[in-house]
DNA sequence: GTTTCGATCTCGCAA
DNA sequence: TTGCGAGGTCGAAAC
């Protein structure tokens, strides 16, 4: 990994065209030839990539350039499409390079899957007599989240979100619709359970005779006595 | 902004739980107090990070992380949230400060408000006799991109993306639901352009009656002579 | 402020 | 390889 500070301006043609005038910013270089160009703000995303596979090759800087003060040119190309980024260096502050090794990367909890765990286990909060069918029930266009009963037997199809739009609404618009064409299940009503829902999904959901249910994960994990076990 | 290289391990606890284990890493704090934490490898995103407004405490190690041999521990504290990113560091590879100051930020050309602008202009590249009705046309569901008229009079709602996928065609339908039930715009019909048509969006959209479009970007842009003023 | 939607999205999984 | 869905999405524009 090297590790440049300079005063720099950047250009991207690909995807999109994009510029960034000159200014003093941190210049990235990965192992794998990938770039990211940094601002002292924002959130992790860098103003200004490249994407790996990449290469980067530093050359001379052409006369028009090197008159106005630009000592250094990266040209980094992408290995398998044709998007390029050119940086133009005016003075570099730092110029460090580092060897870092593989890594080992990351662990996660409290993502979707654990969320339909949980209220698998729980399936109760939902209505006193729900009882579980089976998790990613599947079906020709695809697992619906979880399938259950409730107290009078009747087929619950349940479409689980962290973030309900109206995307999830779709989906779980066309598995009820296939599966209420089968007799062994028919009839089929759904729930959208979520542990926020969107205005606009809400609406969808409920003008096609849709539950929408409000989750709350920390009161599910607490409920639950894996989560002590996770560290 | 202060670059780090150390070994450390890292721990996120937030929306939801995740572990970093012991391996050398970048670690960058940005002038806002946001903290990345980057591998030599993978793309712009960091393994783990902490968004800005953060406040980033350096303590002394507890006597359990010391005897492993931990010699430096990184509170960071989002501001608004209780989001906590801790980074234990065994030992120091690199370590410099720098001065960045604000940037001027990105100038982008050629994303999908671009095309819209443009299509707009250049209406007729859809036939001839087309004529805009406008930009945005606002529905109960949301904004349809563009509504024309063609040569016959007859309303025509487009749909216009980058890159045109599944979703792209279900929003589409959606709106063309809505307003084929208006009699002071029924019938409409739809057009789905964009710069690249994935195979099932085209066969989902032309099984439902929806002309699908390609369009030439470099050769709308072409046209409009606003494209040399951008940089 | 909140909500909505695009993105050079990135990332992971499964067919 | 491609498609699909989630994301600690991020970011900007509209309301």
């Amino acid at each position: 990994m090297r590790l440049v500070i300079a005063q720099c301006s950047v250009d991207y043609e690909g995807r999109l065209r994009a510029h960034l005038p000159r200014a003093t910013r941190l210049l990235l270089v990965k192992a794998d030839g990938s770039v990211l160009v940094h601002s002292d703000g924002g959130s992790y995303k860098p103003l200004n990539w490249m994407s790996p596979p990449a290469v980067m090759r530093s050359v001379e800087p052409e006369e028009e350039d090197r008159t106005v003060g630009v000592t250094e040119v990266w040209q980094v190309a992408h290995q398998k499409s044709d998007d390029r980024l050119i940086v133009r260096i005016y003075n570099k502050l730092h110029d460090s390079s580092h060897e870092l090794g593989i890594d080992p990367g990351l662990i996660k909890d409290g993502v979707e899957a654990d969320l339909q765990r949980l209220l698998a286990e729980q399936i109760e909060t939902l209505g006193a007599g729900y009882s579980l069918v089976r998790r990613e029930y599947m079906t020709a266009i695809g697992p619906v989240d979880l399938l259950a009963r409730d107290s009078q037997g009747a087929t619950v199809a349940i479409e689980l979100k962290r973030r309900g739009d109206i995307d999830g609404v779709e989906q779980l618009t066309r598995y009820l619709e296939l599966m209420n064409r089968d007799p062994l299940l028919a009839p089929v009503r759904g729930i959208f359970a979520a542990q926020q829902i969107k205005p606009q999904a809400r609406t969808l959901a409920e003008d096609r005779g849709i539950e929408c249910r409000i989750l709350d994960y920390d009161a599910m994990r607490g409920v639950d006595d894996s989560a002590s076990r996770l560290f």
